[in-house]
DNA sequence: TGATTTAGTTTCACATTATGAAACGATCTT
DNA sequence: AAGATCGTTTCATAATGTGAAACTAAATCA
């Protein structure tokens, strides 16, 4: 009879626009509410108000105080807040290491995380070198393409790993490219061994990379954090074992802000 | 026609249910999500979903990275939960005690809620002295992973218990850790003759946990404060023990303040 | 490049589902 | 104890949410 969709793309459904507007009662002046205050504020019948208000207890977006029969915003949301918090947090967490990193090595600064089994770029820090490495923040890529997916991929299980290579097949991307699962897996198993990736020309023709694990509380790695630079900036030795040991405490410093105790 | 009141005095209405179901889809390791793969998740029709979402999206619920298509939750869950997180009086009740005992122990501290039969991190303090919210706030466990989770299941009915471990079963952890049902029940009953749980590598490897129930006015337990630090730090007995009272004594200082009257 | 599959959007007829007036119960007030 | 206020439950009604189908857009393939 009536069409539920407004010009412009904005479907309303009734009960739940009046549930979000429960919702929109409280604030940090407002945190305690009675349903007929709920029900003065939003105009709504009482007893709909009453049955969108259980519902929305029942399912933690709401609290009641038993006594006093007020309303409160519930758990529910403390946990989806605490979820999109922690969006921002990892970036908050490595930002100042990120710049630092990037005033130090002179190389482009890289934050990643897994996301649907993809690497995503979180943040990152334009190198100064002429060379630009195309990865933009947001961007996705197959996890074992480059320095961060690797080292993700490194503290999966070995179920895991092998569901993923199956779906997304290990290619060449230069010469140098692992393309063998068995070398793939040895290679892995070093990252787990030294704490680090060092990998020369794999990824992108010409350009080193060398990445770590950032944990968090739960000791799960959850990020990774590396630096890509040019191979003629960082001929000798001493000097890739130089930015190793950056990367490294650089990378426990942020796992050390998201929470992780080490040992 | 139909009633929409459950036994139990639960009201349900359909379309807000499956807009919160659509919320549920989202957790801290799936933060992002197409229509598709809501639509599988909880077994809505499309059309249905997607109304509901644009409906959420419109109200800042979600958000859509225009690009990827893909959904998110929004800054207005944020928003709440940051209200939810300031108004908590178990928090506030908390604060004190938790700067207190991280003060004196140098451990961190944690405070956790049983949520939908699951832990929820509360609030915490860093081993380091640093006040801070970090990701793991808000944050979902399995109850009996950790010593904040056993604590509150010692205090839950014995039918509850085993529901639980029937919908998470137990696993291994570290080593340490319990996976025996018996055993099980034997450390919860434990607890609740102590009134306290010290464990020792069972959740993560090296780290000493010591934990202690929190009640209110109603005589339930309703959260868990407890320390974790490293084992070197702590090797006498006589330091457990005094940990131990300080846990107690804390925590009993939390529940008189939540208006728990002690006999 | 066009062909095929997959994902997202819009329409619209239908009946399931949300609605709210009214009556009832529970608390608080004096 | 009587009156007033607030919360709860019932139930007839139609307004509202629903989903199959058709459509368009965007990947993916060959």
């Amino acid at each position: 009879m009536k069409l539920k969709m407004n010009k412009g793309n904005i479907y309303k459904v009734q009960s739940l626009e009046r549930a979000l507007d429960i919702l929109d009662c409280f604030n940090f002046q407002d945190r305690e509410m009675r349903l007929t205050e709920v029900v003065q504020l939003t105009g709504l019948n009482k007893t709909t108000a009453k049955r969108l208000i259980s519902n929305l207890t029942a399912r933690g977006y709401l609290k009641q105080d038993p006594r006093s029969k007020r309303y409160q915003l519930g758990l529910r949301l403390f946990e989806l807040g605490g979820i999109v918090f922690s969006s921002f947090s990892l970036r908050k967490a490595a930002a100042h290491r990120m710049n630092l990193l990037q005033r130090t090595t002179g190389a482009t600064v890289l934050l990643g995380v897994m996301m649907e089994d993809q690497l995503v770029y979180v943040d990152k820090r334009e190198g100064h070198g002429m060379i630009r490495i195309s990865s933009d923040i947001g961007w996705r890529r197959a996890l074992h393409y480059g320095m961060l997916g690797m080292v993700l991929m490194a503290y999966l299980t070995p179920e895991k790993v092998r569901d993923i290579l199956k779906r997304y097949p290990l290619e060449a991307h230069t010469p140098y490219s692992i393309t063998d699962k068995n070398a793939f897996s040895l290679r892995l198993e070093k990252i787990r061994k030294d704490g680090y990736l060092s990998e020369r020309g794999e990824a992108v023709e010409g350009i080193i990379g060398i990445a770590a694990p950032i944990r968090d509380y739960s000791r799960q790695v959850v990020a990774a954090l590396g630096v890509a630079l040019p191979i003629p900036q960082l001929s000798e030795k001493e000097d890739v074992q130089r930015i190793v040991d950056i990367i490294k405490i650089s990378a426990d410093a942020v796992s050390s802000d998201l929470g992780y105790l080490k040992i």
